[in-house]
DNA sequence: AGCAATCA
DNA sequence: TGATTGCT
């Protein structure tokens, strides 16, 4: 049996020295995280080269120890420790219980000491001791079993110290000596005075014939050289009381046992998911790395017919029937990852050849077919065991077009979604990449060859995946948004996606032919007055006819020509007849292209239906995204656009569609947010808040405020919500970028509460690196200190935008689970069709309206208790275009 | 501010 | 890929 190893590590020494030897470096949120990573990188270093049964690392306790009882200049002339050096010693001790290290500091003592006293210790009790250090102090504690390491410059590199190393490093000197020879010599940076004029040189020569400081001063009279003797006999208190200083405690008080500091190996997924909060990317892939190797950490056996976590040796048995498979799932008593195997690479085709059911130390492909079908595995599906996905809501929506409704109460975990949840700047990721951001691990690639290993091998690193992502959600107080918002909402979705929109193809295609007929003539229309035909669809094309041929002024310019934008055209049109007809061109084709078309492209003929894509997992803000038909931009501004609406019927000849949207939602939450007391006025006297921006702005009473004033405050109001910048509004307006300025000058002089928000907001951002809603969801906000100003600028708008667009989100979420749920409970056939950000649509029977509105109504003013009241506005008619 | 679709 | 337009 291999002897006991103790690794004993000088916490303060390290952490100083990393911080001194490191460049800067911060975390997303700016924290400072130099010495922390050079601190982790040396242990980890430690952890594979020096192999320890045992660990620990010892910390000062307090500034004040016994040895400033003996002399309390002690370290006076320490500088104060920088503050980044100050914040990044909690992150170290966090980092210690991430690995499962145990730490000790005792009171009075310095880490030196702890160290000393178990050093000591543990080599009577046969130990191998290893010290790690950067303080050269140490090396007293050297003898036979106990060796130090020293940082070199660096922090991974060490000087590896034995009673040899330290007599060379000091010709002729014992281990014991170092004591000595600091009481001669001294020690500056701890403010050890010692004996000035004796350097390492003359302290050597006086220890190789006197032995010890008290040596010296017995044999005084022997000493060569007259000034060194009277220097000596001068300082005589001072040798001896620096020897006190240096020498280091092997008696401390230190109640620790030595069994309790053996080591086992870090959790990996704590280790994992602390270094990802970190940021410390190179350390993720590396211990992840090592972890997949050591033999030390805990592993998945690799026995024959059981996975290792190596892809080539990875092994899963492949199920086929009923009886095998009850028996390999009843055995499992742990989250178990499952991956659907879809026999196409869109969910909405649902079929599905079989399924991979993993855990890391067992894996099972089952495979569907006469022996055992889907049927079959339902119960297990639809249970509560823990089971881990990635997509939810993709298999809730192939399982039901099997007949398996998944609910929130199935027992399922959804790594997808958390890992949105911790990076949402990254959008909608594919589960490869979250491997790789997590775990530092590459998945191997996906191909028909090895479909079924690639999925058991996937579905057996899910649940410590999640494990890790969760670890950190929680660390981060998102659980709540998870467990009670997204994950249910998926279910939710996935239910909006299989209902789908009736969409009345009929009506449609009259409305298209109606089109039509109007773009072919306002295309000859265009035709004549430009005096010949060209592409009305090209840019490049339309520019040279308007600005070239008939003369008229290049307003603005893009980077590849002219701009031929509306904001432009509209500034031309009283100038040339042909230019409201481009106008209006535009938009027919924009309705006949994208709306008639492409909606007519996507109806399933099956079902008459559009079955929209809910993208839960897309957007930075935490805002959900539709497509395929993108069912959150159907026109409403023009009436034109507006009556494409009446082709979204509901299901059923005596249903309704009924529709319910937050007033003003961003700005309640606005001034909830910020507090400003005219804001939540305002919205308590439920009025009109542009007319009473107006109002304050341009200093009038309400009644006096023109059409004029009140487009204007939306506008200013606007602005607010998006972060305002004056060239913006200016746009917007189109005013002077000055005028625009002064407006905002004044909102901010009327609602200053909104202005103080707004530079804390900002503020909390270059702080902290991020910024989060109501329910914790976070964005982080790298480019807030871009010395770039547009980067920056527009980093600031975010910072001032996200809390306010991603607090609507949670809210709106919120009520959709509720909403949902009190619709099953109530057992209703009403169904839930979208979400356009600040409204729903449903569709219900006309005799179950009354009680869906209360029920929408009460569950989306109510998600949450803010400052200010939510107001929800309904309606309903025979279509969506009626539902105004 | 945040998205998706279309066209060249 | 960029320009444009549709929505909140």
């Amino acid at each position: 049996m291999p002897s006991s190893k103790l690794v004993l590590i000088d916490g303060n020494s390290i952490l100083y020295r990393a911080f001194f030897a490191l460049p800067p470096l911060t975390a997303r949120d700016g924290t400072p995280t130099n010495a922390v990573y050079g601190f982790t990188t040396m242990l980890l270093r430690l952890l594979s080269d020096e192999n320890p049964t045992h660990l620990a690392v010892a910390f000062d306790k307090s500034k004040v120890t016994f040895r400033h009882a003996d002399f309390a200049a002690y370290k006076g002339t320490r500088q104060e420790t920088p503050d980044e050096l100050v914040q990044q010693f909690p992150l170290a001790r966090r980092t210690l219980e991430a690995l499962s290290i145990p730490m000790i500091e005792i009171d009075q003592y310095e880490a030196d000491d702890v160290i000393g006293t178990l050093a000591k210790r543990a080599a009577e009790a046969g130990f191998e001791v290893r010290v790690v250090s950067g303080d050269k102090d140490l090396l007293q504690l050297v003898d036979s079993h106990v060796h130090v390491l020293l940082t070199r410059k660096g922090i991974t590199e060490m000087e590896h110290f034995d009673e040899q190393a330290v007599a060379q490093r000091y010709p002729g000197l014992k281990p014991a000596q170092v004591i000595d020879l600091k009481g001669l010599m001294g020690d500056p940076s701890d403010n050890i005075p010692g004996v000035p004029g004796v350097g390492e040189k003359t302290a050597l020569k006086l220890l190789a014939s006197f032995g010890t400081v008290e040596g010296v001063y017995e044999h005084l009279k022997e000493v060569q050289g007259q000034k060194l003797r009277e220097r000596l006999e001068q300082h005589r208190d001072d040798a001896f009381l620096s020897k006190r200083l240096a020498t280091i405690a092997c008696d401390a008080p230190v109640e620790v046992d030595l069994d309790s500091l053996r080591y086992e190996g870090p959790d990996p997924a704590r280790a994992l998911a602390w270094f990802r909060e970190l940021d410390f990317r190179s350390l993720v892939d590396k211990i992840s790395e090592e972890m997949s190797h050591d033999s030390t950490s805990p592993q998945p056996s690799a026995e024959p017919g059981r996975p290792s976590t190596a892809w080539d040796g990875f092994a899963y048995d492949v199920i086929e029937d009923v009886q095998a498979w009850r028996e390999a799932v009843s055995a499992f008593n742990e989250p178990v990852g499952v991956m659907m195997d879809f026999a196409h690479p869109d969910y909405h085709v649902a079929e599905i050849r079989g399924m991979a059911v993993a855990a890391p130390k067992r894996a099972y492909y089952i495979r569907f077919g006469e022996r055992l079908e889907l049927s079959d595995v339902r119960p297990w599906l639809v249970s509560e065991r823990p089971k881990v996905a990635f997509d939810l809501k993709s298999m809730a929506f192939a399982l039901d077009a099997h007949g398996i409704g998944l609910t929130p109460e199935c027992g399922w975990q959804d790594v997808k979604l958390a890992a949105y949840l911790l990076n949402p700047q990254d959008g909608d990721v594919e589960l490869s990449e979250v491997f790789a951001r997590e775990r530092g691990q590459e998945l191997p690639p996906r191909e028909d060859a090895t479909r079924e290993k690639w999925l058991a091998y996937t579905a057996s690193h899910l649940p410590p995946l999640f494990e890790s992502l969760a670890y950190t959600i929680r660390m981060q107080e998102m659980e709540r948004l998870y467990q009670e918002v997204e994950l249910p909402l998926a279910f939710v979705l996935a239910k909006m996606e299989i209902t789908g929109f009736y969409v009345n193809r009929e009506k449609l295609q009259a409305f298209g032919e109606g089109l039509t007929e109007r773009i072919e003539r306002i295309t000859q229309e265009i035709y004549e007055l430009a005096g010949t035909s060209f592409n009305l669809n090209s840019p490049k094309q339309l520019g040279e006819i308007l600005f070239d041929k008939l003369g008229l002024p290049a307003l603005k310019k893009t980077k590849t020509g002219y701009s031929t934008s509306a904001d432009v055209l509209e500034k031309l049109a009283p100038m040339h007849e042909i230019v409201q007809k481009i106008l209006d061109y535009r938009m027919l084709a924009k309705l006949q292209s994208t709306y008639v078309e492409g909606l007519l492209k996507v109806i399933r003929r099956e079902t008459g239906r559009v079955h929209t894509r809910f993208h839960q997992t897309l957007t930075a803000t935490g805002r959900l995204s539709s497509s395929e038909p993108n069912l959150q931009n159907i026109p409403i501004r023009l009436e034109e656009g507006r009556r494409l609406r009446q082709v979204f019927e509901p299901t059923y000849k005596d249903w309704v569609i009924f529709a319910a949207d937050y007033s003003q939602i961003e700005l309640r939450i606005l001034a909830h947010l910020s507090g400003d007391e005219a804001l939540i006025d305002a919205f308590r006297h439920d009025m009109d808040i542009h007319t009473r921006t107006a109002a304050d702005v341009f200093e009038v009473p309400p009644e006096q405020v023109t059409s004029l004033m009140r487009r204007q405050a939306k506008a200013v109001n606007f602005g607010i919500v998006y972060g305002i910048s004056d060239f913006g509004l200016s746009q917007n307006l189109n005013i002077p970028q000055k005028e625009a300025k002064r407006f905002i000058e004044n909102y901010f002089e009327k609602f200053p509460g909104v202005k103080r928000y707004m530079d804390e907001i900002v503020r909390q951002a270059r702080e902290r690196g991020y910024v989060t809603t109501l329910m914790n969801r976070r964005r982080y906000l790298p480019d807030i200190h871009s010395r770039n100003y547009q980067m920056r600028s527009f980093a600031e708008r975010t910072a001032m935008n996200t809390p306010i667009q991603g607090s609507a989100a949670d809210l709106i979420k919120l009520a959709m689970v509720r909403i949902d749920r009190a619709m099953r409970d109530a057992q209703m056939d009403a169904r839930m069709l979208l979400q356009v950000h600040d409204e729903l649509i449903f569709e219900c029977p006309k005799d179950e309206l009354p009680a869906l509105e209360v029920l929408v109504r009460d569950n989306m003013e109510n998600a949450m208790t803010l400052s200010v009241p939510l107001k929800v506005d309904t309606a309903h008619g025979p279509t969506w275009y009626d539902a105004k």
